[in-house]
DNA sequence: CTATTAATTGAACGTTCATTTAATAAGGGA
DNA sequence: TCCCTTATTAAATGAACGTTCAATTAATAG
């Protein structure tokens, strides 16, 4: 039963991470021990070390993966097109499904906690919000130029939606009713909207 | 050296939670173990197992007590007065230094992951946000009568209101550059008042 | 077919974990 | 003063922790 199936080691690691991440999921941060991540996975606890070098670092890849999964939706925030057509699927985006449902907020919440004492992945976040905070800063200016919105303190306005949107998705965890998470998503769309003093459309 | 020192054992379970606390926040809740915690408050394991039972409930007693102090700012939030005043009050006590400094965020995201995966304590962290959305929509609809804002629709205003100030505090945690907090305060009340479509004061 | 390399396991390591049990010390009431 | 309750420690428990290392198996190259 020793060495059965042979498979890349690169091909395997996200096998193992998402393993991880769903351990975490079930049992919290705090119970994801090696050998449960190595059960899940279906692999011996020290073919993680093999792979990963040590917990620590394995820690460290899954958080660089779930913060990917943002970058990868903070990349598909309309960059170009009709100003008026932007700021709708800007709007959109931000209250969408696939935005509130991006990552699991056992793990999310977890690793903001580590955030708070690890330097590192406080610069990896800092960093990942940069972007998105330099994007709707500058859509403020465009948008205002081009009077689809009226706002005379562009970063203030930048501020206040990435607010409105971080503390939605917190709301929506806890207090939201069965089916009624596409009428909080155009209760917020509207306030964006009145902080943007946008014409509605 | 052994039971040097008496104390009332009621007296000595808030020492033992504050050490707890200390623990989370200088090395994280997966790392803050009863043999840690025991040291930090400067009495043995096996005495903090005798006061509460267990490592589980020390946890709990430590959410409830976490849970307590957001209680505690709620209960300051202003019921009475004149309608304007009530407003002002109600938006510089949201966005005061003392409302984001309430619990470190590394103990306050340690426990909102365990809400997650506990039934239990995520019903505390809704029954405690029940009474902020309650008396939040319960103002949306006095200051509209008294004409102080203008919404016609007072739920979802609370709703944005609430996200708003909650998004904020996150978004301080990482964003802030220093000595900005308080423009940032002024940014986010103003948003508040458009939202509400208030009269400046 | 053989040698080599890398994936994978199995067992063992020392440490730390939460918890239990027994012993000890201190204070309060009689 | 002595006793009883209880705070407190000391020591020991077995389980689980992350990690190491040697052994074993599968693929690959020659």
């Amino acid at each position: 039963m020793t060495g059965r199936k042979r498979q890349n080691a690169e091909a395997r690691k996200p096998a193992i991470l998402k393993a991880f991440y769903q351990v975490i999921e079930a049992e919290g941060f705090e119970n994801a021990s090696m050998a449960k991540v190595a059960k899940q996975a279906g692999v011996h606890a020290s073919l993680i070390i093999h792979y990963f070098g040590s917990k620590e670092k394995m820690v460290m890849a899954l958080v660089d993966h779930v913060l990917q999964t943002y970058t990868s939706l903070f990349a598909r925030l309309p960059k170009g097109g009709e100003p008026q057509e932007r700021l709708e699927r800007l709007l959109s985006l931000i209250w969408s499904r696939e935005w509130h449902n991006a990552a699991s907020f056992s793990v999310v919440f977890s690793f903001l906690a580590l955030s708070q004492r690890d330097p590192s992945v406080m610069d990896r976040v800092r960093n990942l919000y940069g972007h998105y905070r330099r994007y709707l800063l500058e859509q403020m200016v465009l948008l205002s130029k081009a009077g689809v919105i009226r706002v005379d303190d562009p970063k203030g306005s930048a501020e206040a939606l990435i607010s409105l949107s971080e503390g939605s998705h917190y709301f929506c965890r806890y207090h939201i009713e069965p089916g009624t998470f596409d009428a909080h998503c155009r209760h917020m769309i509207r306030a964006a909207r009145t902080i943007l003093n946008a014409t509605a459309s």
